[in-house]
DNA sequence: AATCGCGCCTGACGGC
DNA sequence: TGCCGTCAGGCGCGAT
């Protein structure tokens, strides 16, 4: 599924393609996404040029003139730029098509991603201002987990999802960090000194870079944005390898719910405190 | 204030 | 083959 590495991935791919670039049409084949997709798109967009392509955790930013358009690829979307006109399938639900005659396509099987619009800064958005720090930024970092952490009683794993805390650390990135950094997914959040609070900062930082240096896909059938194939799949070590032999003492890995999502664990390196 | 559980959705997969 | 149940999951939101 699309996590931070794989939006910024895409961000990376199509920037370069589409900033300054105007938008000659929007085709909405399918209003109903998370939240319906606003029938005054056409209105703000066309004929107008993106002036910025930003991301803020999961969220991809294109900025015009006008205001912002605010998408989100859910569990399932795909964002690809074609670069010849192609017959949309069966679950191709946005098209925006550019003066250079490319496009971008947004396909979501699921439904779970959103496009949205705000006339205003989008960091004020309601589904932006609650955000917590990026996690690659400075502002992350482990002074700041710890001292939040103090008094809760949530699961860490949890914790890290949350996204008001630190935003864009899904279950995948949330598994592997706390393996790498030798954390228990159920330690209570408040029971963490600080010393490991900066070694799980450590890992989340490293995971998420080292899949973004990857390509950032965690989807076997993923496509680059382009449509033509190529990312590299990154290598995950404990993520979906539940009953496999932990990478690190071979002891046959966990896998159990943490607010109804699977969480792989290894019982013997990651010990609860 | 913090936490929990629900619901939105489709496709993959296993069992019969 | 095909039908059905189950699972997967980001994330806002309402309930506690």
């Amino acid at each position: 599924m699309p996590e931070l590495p794989e939006v910024e991935t895409i961000l990376k791919e199509i920037a370069p393609e589409i900033v300054g670039q105007t938008v000659t049409t929007i085709i909405t084949r399918t209003p109903r996404l998370r939240w319906p997709v606003p029938a005054t798109l056409n209105k703000y967009i066309e004929g107008h040029a993106v002036q910025a392509l930003k991301r803020r955790g999961k969220y991809l930013l294109f900025y015009f003139k006008t205001g912002t358009l605010i998408l989100h690829l859910g569990m399932s979307g795909h964002l690809r730029l074609l670069k010849h006109h192609a017959m949309p399938g069966k679950h191709d639900h946005v098209d925006i098509f550019f003066a250079h005659k490319k496009h971008l396509r947004f396909n979501d099987p699921r439904r779970f991603g959103a496009l949205l619009w705000t006339k205003n800064d989008p960091f004020t958005h309601p589904l932006l201002k609650t955000l917590g720090p990026e996690p690659l930024e400075d502002h992350f970092n482990g002074k700041y987990l710890w001292q939040t952490a103090q008094g809760r009683k949530v699961s860490i794993k949890s914790f890290l999802m949350n996204s008001k805390i630190v935003a864009g650390i899904g279950n995948i990135y949330a598994t592997e960090a706390l393996f790498n950094a030798g954390i228990h997914p159920l330690t209570p959040a408040g029971k963490i000194n600080k010393t490991n609070y900066e070694q799980l900062v450590k890992a989340c930082k490293a995971v998420l870079r080292h899949a973004i240096k990857s390509g950032g896909t965690t989807l076997r059938d993923y496509l680059k944005s382009d449509g033509t194939p190529g990312h590299f799949l990154i290598e995950l070590k404990i993520y979906g390898k539940s009953g496999e032999p932990c990478p690190r003492c071979k002891t046959a890995l966990q896998s159990i719910k943490i607010c109804q999502r699977s969480t792989v664990y290894c019982k013997c390196c990651q010990i609860l405190e």
